[in-house]
DNA sequence: GTTCCGCATGAATCGATAG
DNA sequence: ACTATCGATTCATGCGGAA
């Protein structure tokens, strides 16, 4: 990284192709003002999300999605942060977060505790506490079952196949578009609906307009329902050489839950760029940021694979 | 209650009887001793479990599975603990859990934290915190997925289907028996998922009361693995007067991994007794406590009928 | 003897209403 | 303003009676 200075990508029609712009960044009120013209939608901005994030302006974001690295995660590229410095390393970009977060915006943060001498360690639980105390309500705690976990052996534990998604507001009431991940009713009411319509069709011969078949028409018609706060999704992979932190439908399912299309989701650590390529897909805004210049160019290269994807689509 | 006096349940043979034996406990050291030479195995036992462990002796017991009332749940009971004095409520007790728990021991705490004002409550997050203060180790978090959970909806979260299942020890090396749990692989868990008549049947072995070993007969030539943190269980609500706070499938699950036939296990929140029904069934010693007389009864009503099945199956 | 369906039942939570 | 109570919302499951 050179001084005083980031890397912003942004996707273009042409194909294989994007632009880097040099914009200065870390500079006061005034100029500040200036930078916010720039316009940080749909772009994905090499640096630290700390740095970067100060030229955002407060309330401008509808949703954030992340998975920052673990403690001891990605050494390369983050230095490994230690588990006892982690709260004091994370809270500093929370502060940034809950700065540009709308009030009626969300944060889902994707994490886990690494296990510690054999124990679980407990910087999750004091980052929560940490969060409260930095004006956060800790609305939800949803739970990520990974279906297809890594395998492992140890002589105190299991393999590890749940993950943390916690929900953050900055305020009880927040925007929530619950019909938006509506899903199939489960295999109970399938087959018990089968063989109800069935029925319904012996009755309806032998007696027509009677209250049962009043009592099907409820049912009719009604193949959604709610979910609830447990995902039950398989870990995947982009490449052989990136893996992923989360798969694709993870954010795509809170952008759906949080977000309309034209909003703007924010990524603070981007990675190889899932949640930017689900909100892309969805028709939202993206802002992704990463320290790593080669994760910023394999996320660009993923979304103008999948603009290219959608446009040759558009035009069979 | 009385004044110093608790009530002892114990099973006996003859069908739907039990014996009820006034026992002086709360006494120093010289008739403490006296009192240690009484069998705590197998009995359910009414009174405070802060208390009547006072009498049990260090180091006795293999493994503690248990429930707590949550905060302001099972009020007739408990008095309905407030969620900010939750902690201190609970820890004097956990002192005794440790005191008793043998140094290989496991102790399985199920909790989940309430919504108050919207937010997720921190009181388990304080929980595990002081726990390590007071000496335990938290060696794991296992996941309860709840198949069924209770309905509802609300504009700001959705139905609450996971339960924590805190693992906490008092060393790094503790006794755990991972050939117990072993499950097929692949398909069958997907058929048992979703194939209801084949959940039916498995249940049905089990009460009858000759335990897994038969249905482990039956997974032979298949191939074992072992599973994962996340338990997937529905929650038993039978048309009765008292619900199980979990089904006997759960507590199974950890006295197979924990413990070896002979060991005890101990649940200080008893409840209607479904710990010990499984310790019972799977020819584990038990040690049940609870406040209430009433669920005394009804877990010792459990366990006589479970004993007079099995004794029924044994005579056919 | 099976299979199938109606119904009750949750360790819930929110918002409105009442004291 | 703060607490207490009540109705509305909602779905997987097991049981019991029916086909």
């Amino acid at each position: 990284m050179s001084d005083n200075t980031i890397t912003v990508y942004s996707v273009h029609e042409t194909k294989m192709q994007y632009n880097i712009e040099q914009i200065p960044l870390f500079v006061e009120s005034q100029q500040k003002k200036a930078f916010v013209a720039f316009d940080f939608a749909n772009r994905i901005i090499q640096g630290d999300c700390e740095e970067v994030l100060k030229a955002i302006p407060d309330n401008s974001i509808d949703l954030i999605v992340t998975s920052p690295p673990y403690a001891d995660q990605r050494i390369s590229t983050y230095g490994g942060i230690k588990p006892d410095q982690y709260v004091s390393w994370f809270m500093p970009k929370a502060d940034q977060f809950f700065r540009v977060l709308k009030p009626t915006g969300s944060f889902i943060l994707n994490i886990k505790e690494r296990v510690v001498n054999g124990e679980r360690h407990t910087y999750v639980l004091e980052l929560i506490l940490e969060m409260k105390k930095h004006g956060w309500l800790w609305t939800e705690e949803y739970m990520w079952h990974k279906k297809n976990s890594p395998p492992g052996k140890w002589p105190n534990r299991f393999r590890d196949s749940w993950e943390r998604l916690l929900h953050f507001t900055k305020q009880k009431k927040f925007n929530m578009y619950q019909d938006a991940v509506m899903v199939p009713v489960g295999d109970w009411s399938k087959t018990r609906l089968k063989n109800l319509s069935e029925t319904d069709k012996r009755r309806d011969n032998s007696r027509v307009g009677s209250g049962f078949g009043k009592n099907i028409s409820n049912w009719v018609g009604r193949d959604l329902v709610y979910p609830s706060n447990v995902l039950h999704m398989a870990t995947e992979c982009y490449n052989q050489q990136h893996s992923a932190a989360f798969p694709e439908e993870l954010p795509e399912w809170f952008i759906k839950l949080f977000t309309q299309t034209g909003d703007v989701i924010l990524d603070p650590f981007n990675g190889s760029g899932t949640t930017c390529v689900a909100a892309d897909r969805l028709d939202r805004k993206y802002l992704g940021i990463d320290l790593s210049e080669e994760y910023c160019k394999l996320a660009i290269n993923r979304l103008q694979d999948m603009r290219n994807k959608r446009g040759e689509k558009k035009n069979e």
